[in-house]
DNA sequence: AGCCTCATATACAGAGCTGTATATTTTTCC
DNA sequence: GGAAAAATATACAGCTCTGTATATGAGGCT
């Protein structure tokens, strides 16, 4: 509804990433927001509420546009577990790709009763379950297992990748997929 | 040499992941560590560096510790790969384990000209170096780019790890290690 | 004893942080 | 036009942070 409420999300979403969440102070988003903090304080009661907001959204996306791509490329469930690579590394190589927030945000807020942290690994587990419902699709026995493997995978090539960018993780984590999908389909 | 400098180092090591680094204050560092600030910064000119120091330490205790298990294990190039991850999930599953220090600082510190993040991308290729390192020895033709996916897992798992203890993510690496690793020494 | 190094205690400057209070301006809607 | 709502400008309280300055104590060495 409010715009100036999305372009805070978006701000915040994009200076938390570049500059790390605790490095960033309200004062700066709101400047480059083009506000005040009486205006942000308006939408978001604290900056942790701010955090949270900025974590969902970003889920939210990234999941969104995945599983959008996934349908739109292919009903038979066999082959969304081979195309599942291909939108993973189209994400990760965008130009303005710089990390996958709930991972940045773990390891900043590494208290486990944190809430930010709460958020991020429940954002993990919620990623790792719909890999799971995937691989159980496409027929896979231990679906688990291999979600759990491909997640390592995929979070472990963002982490590369956002560490130094055009390392070329996604290619290798793709061919490693690869090779993980066919054995785990055998079994 | 000094006790106080290692004492600080360690304290400053332990907070630092429990806490987060920019999170950590150097009043609490040298509260815990039983001294005082002006010694602190007799020892380390900045918190910055102190945080470096951190780095390497880390660095060196992880590298070295799994570098000896590696030695006294066995002799053949060809089972260090394999038993590679045993260690590994040795080191992770250690009750006091609490992360790898050099992929959270890199969160922490996201600016790629950062020196924190400078030393942790550095840290993060010599671990892969390593791993190419074995692989070469074990037969194994594109070293490189196993090196990168057995990486991928390890850095994974241990990201997996440190959102949610026993997660069992370790275990499933390993597992998927295997599959890579024998794979990569048939082609 | 006297010296010298090491560590401590304490205080503080200067800055940044979150969150709020107050008053003013702009927009919206009838 | 005129009332109600939304956004702004500005200031500040209270806290925490890094890094330094100053003055004091404690232990070893000759």
């Amino acid at each position: 509804m409010s715009l100036l409420r999305e372009k805070i999300l978006n701000v915040a979403t994009d200076l938390f990433q570049t500059r790390g969440i605790n490095s960033t102070g309200v004062d700066t988003i709101v400047a480059t927001a083009g506000t005040t903090k009486m205006t942000l304080y308006k939408y978001f009661r604290t900056k942790e509420d701010l955090i949270l907001e900025v974590l969902k959204k970003g889920h939210q996306d990234f999941h969104g546009w995945l599983h959008e791509k996934l349908s739109k490329s292919t009903r038979k469930p066999s082959e969304k577990l081979q195309k599942l690579f291909d939108f993973i590394e189209e994400w990760v190589t965008a130009p303005d790709f710089q990390g996958m927030a709930f991972i940045k945000a773990s390891a900043e807020f590494p208290n486990e009763n944190n809430p930010v942290h709460r958020l991020s690994a429940e954002q993990s587990r919620q990623f790792r379950d719909y890999l799971a419902e995937l691989s159980r699709s496409a027929g896979v026995k231990e679906a688990d297992g291999l979600a759990l493997q491909l997640s390592l995978l995929i979070e472990g090539a963002m982490q590369a990748e956002q560490m130094k960018r055009g390392s070329g993780a996604v290619a290798y984590a793709k061919k490693a997929a690869k090779i993980l999908i066919e054995d785990a389909l055998k079994a």
